[in-house]
DNA sequence: CTTAGTTTAACCTCGTTCTA
DNA sequence: TAGAACGAGGTTAAACTAAG
């Protein structure tokens, strides 16, 4: 089955966007639009729906930034790890690194995530809304254009994204976890370190205290 | 004032169509 | 068949506007 693909001009059309509208997009949010053989911009059904929910994002008053980051999401479906992979790269970075973060304090670690889970759970309720809408409308358009066989098709594609979904949420948070036990173990190890340390200390004092006695 | 987002303008390339 | 005209799309830079 051959997709249908779009020239700029009428992907800009269907948008409701002007062309250059539709590359600055692609610049800034860092869009994988194909080129044809000439080298022109050709737009896909996908390609439209994401624009489409940019659009409608930017009416609500978000900022390209924010549209970004779920962009990126929809695109190659990595970003919802991205934050934890953070937390990886100081964990698994150089030593210096991983005491650093060791350090921090458990009260804003906590605070962080909540505010972070926060505003992604407004992010997902907003996002959900609008995948949910265009969801609903293409099955309509697909139902009256090419029946119910295509409808079933979609149906079991979303089950198994919504599933696919769900075990990468589960692998987040365990991951997650791993880094909640990594910290603590490291802030364990620098405790120890530090008795260790002081322990030393203070039994070279008291060696050099006998020594100063004799 | 600065920044983000958008618009406009200028100019180039390439493919298609028309005409001598 | 060659070349001009035209349309569609490309890039780049500068200007404009609104909001913080």
């Amino acid at each position: 089955m051959s997709e249908t693909r779009y020239i700029i001009s009428d992907a800009a059309k269907r948008v409701a966007v002007e062309p250059h509208v539709l590359r600055y997009w692609e610049e800034e949010l860092e869009l994988k639009i194909p080129r044809n053989e000439m080298g022109h911009r050709y737009y896909r059904e996908k390609d439209i729906e994401i624009l489409k929910m940019v659009k409608t994002l930017k009416d609500k008053g978000y900022q390209l930034r924010a549209i970004k980051m779920e962009v990126d999401a929809m695109m190659d479906g990595e970003k919802k790890d991205r934050p934890v992979e953070r937390r990886f790269e100081v964990v698994e970075g150089n030593q210096e690194s991983k005491q650093e973060a060791s350090l921090v304090t458990h009260k804003e670690q906590q605070k962080t995530e909540v505010e972070a889970a926060d505003r992604m759970a407004q992010f997902r309720l907003i996002m959900s809304e609008l995948i949910g809408q265009a969801i609903r409308e293409n099955n309509q358009e697909l139902s009256t254009a090419v029946g119910s066989s295509v409808a079933e098709h979609v149906v079991k594609e979303m089950d198994y994204l919504a599933r696919d979904r769900e075990e990468r949420e589960d692998e987040r948070f365990r991951r997650l976890d791993e880094v909640i036990r990594e910290i603590q173990k490291n802030r364990q190890e620098v405790a120890a370190t530090t008795e260790a340390n002081a322990k030393v200390k203070s039994e070279k004092k008291r060696k050099g205290f006998f020594k100063k006695g004799k």
